[in-house]
DNA sequence: GTATCGATTAGC
DNA sequence: CTAATCGATACA
């Protein structure tokens, strides 16, 4: 997609990235997916944002020019990858939470260690992991070079033959946060939160 | 410096 | 519900 698809706003390009698939070429070969769950970050009101409190070494790349890959590493062991959006300077960014693999499978399974489709790109750090992603694509401009996203006809034409829907954590919360469902992207419709679930869970651990 | 927690995942 | 595992951040 051209510079123009991503400097828009970050919940319009949530929402376009939805049915498009992310592609990656490595040298072992191809792997891509289409997109069916991300998640929209940034702004001043949303302090889960990496960028809420300024640029850092580690975040810089989300307050560059849009259209570019920002990959950070979490947990001590995952990787996360986020496209991002607006203008320079805003520090927007959709991270990419759930793929349904279209290419690469086996290369995807190895990558893995996983057999099951529907377990191979289910959540952010899977996706890294199934597409071979990691620190050193930080910073990758997506409108040119070996990782991009992509119109893929089977979505553009409508409900032809699907895998599995994957990416079933549909969620929402505002204002600037926000989890779409799958295809059909047009639908795009927010469902339910399922980022409280997350926030009872960490909760207990701190006790 | 030292402590704490994370845009997570896999497994019990 | 927790271990794994390390970088970023907060606090003394």
């Amino acid at each position: 997609m051209p510079r123009a698809f991503y400097a828009r706003p970050v919940l319009v390009v949530a929402r376009a990235l939805l049915g498009r698939a992310l592609v990656h070429d490595a040298p072992e070969g191809r792997t891509a997916g289409l997109i069916v769950e991300v998640e929209a970050y940034g702004g001043e009101r949303d302090p889960a944002s990496h960028a809420f409190r300024g640029a850092t070494p580690r975040n810089r790349v989300m307050f560059g020019a849009p259209g570019h890959a920002y990959v950070y590493f979490t947990y001590g062991m995952h990787h996360c990858v986020n496209v991002v959006t607006g203008a320079k300077g805003q520090a927007r960014a959709v991270l990419v939470r759930a793929l349904e693999p279209i290419e690469g499978l086996e290369l995807m399974r190895r990558r893995r260690g996983v057999e099951v489709l529907e377990r191979l790109a289910r959540g952010p750090g899977c996706v890294t992991e199934a597409l071979g992603l990691t620190r050193a694509d930080d910073g990758v401009d997506l409108t040119r070079g070996p990782l991009w996203i992509a119109d893929h006809p089977a979505v553009r034409r409508g409900p032809v033959v699907r895998t599995p829907r994957i990416g079933i954590r549909v969620a929402a919360e505002r204002p600037w946060r926000l989890l779409f469902a799958g295809h059909p992207c047009a639908s795009g419709a927010p469902i339910r939160t399922a980022v409280t679930a997350r926030r009872v869970s960490n909760r207990s651990r701190r006790r």
